[in-house]
DNA sequence: TGTGTGTTGTGACTTCTTTCACAAAAAGGT
DNA sequence: ACCTTTTTGTGAAAGAAGTCACAACACACA
């Protein structure tokens, strides 16, 4: 039942690539197709879903409502996930616009920026609050999570500031260190590296084949 | 001299942290800042620069310059990196505005949309072009890697259309499979999971400390 | 009923990654 | 000159993640 983080990633991946697509009450996938999907293999697939539980049928595969439903239990707050977005620039804009609409587990309950002229707009159908507000926000909401989108410069300022509120889960797009207690847990997005890996990966594929 | 993926990634990081304050000449890291930094062991810092044959001095540290150096001969290409972006939508503006003005190894070449009313505008200082020209400017930039930034419907079609003109290496913001030859190198950047990852870690931090 | 095919579930194995732990090196003080 | 402190470099151990291989099972069709 002890699903490591590796395996919550792609369990993710999973039940979004399953969700994209309708599927009726009595429709099956197999390892090997969802394998497929994620470029990996069969026998990790069934790895990952032997971890929470989920079982299949030989030759039919695993069905697919119960199998969302099972990683549901897994990744879902049953009590849900309220996150506040910290910096409405350009990547704060695009991440309101992805998280618009999708009815999830995963709610949005402030946008938040620094600068005067952005207070008070609105982007995606979130209005953009004063800095000033955040922690009576995220105290009234209790809320959980930030993603953090603001410069780097004063990265570090914000991430004190909502830990001390309570937040303690972060989404950190700023390309800055972050130093947080234990008890919170940073999660770095980072396309810079993410260029730079797939830039130096593909010259030498012959070694380091991963 | 053989890195791994994840050696890899955080080489990256050590270096964009390195470069974002000023050095000096004679300026020396502790293996123990660095880990500081990303969160990691001084143990695992030395592992990593131990794999690109960096070497450092007894009780002065890495001295920073050569450090740098060494990092970028591992991780660029000495021809460079052209890179065309596809979709110029929230999230590639975000991309354009983050990678506009770094001078580095990394230089887009193209950013394309198939909405014929981006064509030509201009988004922080890049022109949109229509997706008629892209196999063009591929050949004619020879880029090697793409940022796939449209809506996962149709993201597999430009992904082929990539592949095709000779891409090697795709940064995939889409939430979608991505089917492609042995040869190309699919790196995913997927912001719903690494929420979703972040809201399932937080509770139960007991069990799964990873 | 029996045979063939294709899939799951999983123990055992392999490979990759991280951590531990300590000798050796360098600096500073006395 | 010697001792103390701090840090590197790395072999060895531990741990995590991924792969293999195959018995057990389910279905199809004769
Ligand atoms: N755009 C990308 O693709 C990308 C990729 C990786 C990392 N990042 C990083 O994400 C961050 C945001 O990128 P962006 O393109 O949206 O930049 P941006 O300049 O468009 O937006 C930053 C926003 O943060 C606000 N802000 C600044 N300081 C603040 C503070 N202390 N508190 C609250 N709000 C503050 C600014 O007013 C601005 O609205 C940057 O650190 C960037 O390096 C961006
Ligand atoms: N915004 C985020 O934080 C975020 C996070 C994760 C994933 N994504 C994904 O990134 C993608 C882009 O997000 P966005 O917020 O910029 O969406 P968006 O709708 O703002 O932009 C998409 C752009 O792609 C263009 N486009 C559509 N089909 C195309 C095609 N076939 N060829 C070329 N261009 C095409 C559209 O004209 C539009 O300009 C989406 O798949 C989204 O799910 C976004």
């Amino acid at each position: 039942m002890a699903a490591s983080g590796k395996t919550i990633e792609r369990l993710s991946v999973y039940r979004r690539l399953l969700s994209m697509r309708t599927f009726s009450e009595e429709d099956y996938v197999y390892s090997h197709e969802l394998a497929r999907m994620v470029s990996g293999t069969a026998a990790q697939v069934r790895r990952d879903l032997m971890a929470i539980g989920v079982t299949g049928h030989s030759k039919r595969g695993y069905r697919i409502g119960p199998l969302v439903e099972e990683i549901g239990t897994l990744l879902d707050d049953p009590e849900g996930t309220r996150i506040v977005l910290v910096g409405a620039g350009d990547l704060g804009r695009a991440v309101l616009g992805f998280m618009k609409g999708r009815s999830s587990a995963l709610t949005i309950v402030g946008a938040f920026d620094s600068d005067p002229a952005k207070a008070g707009r609105v982007v995606h159908g979130y209005r953009c609050r004063s800095m000033d507000e955040i922690e009576g926000v995220i105290a009234a909401e209790r809320a959980q999570v930030a993603i953090l989108a603001t410069p780097a410069d004063g990265a570090q300022e914000v991430c004190d500031r909502l830990v001390e509120a309570g937040v303690r889960g972060i989404v950190n797009f700023a390309p800055a260190p972050l130093i947080v207690p234990e008890a919170v847990w940073v999660e770095r997005v980072d396309i810079a590296t993410a260029l730079e890996k797939v830039a130096c990966l593909i010259r030498g594929v012959d070694e380091t084949t991963m």
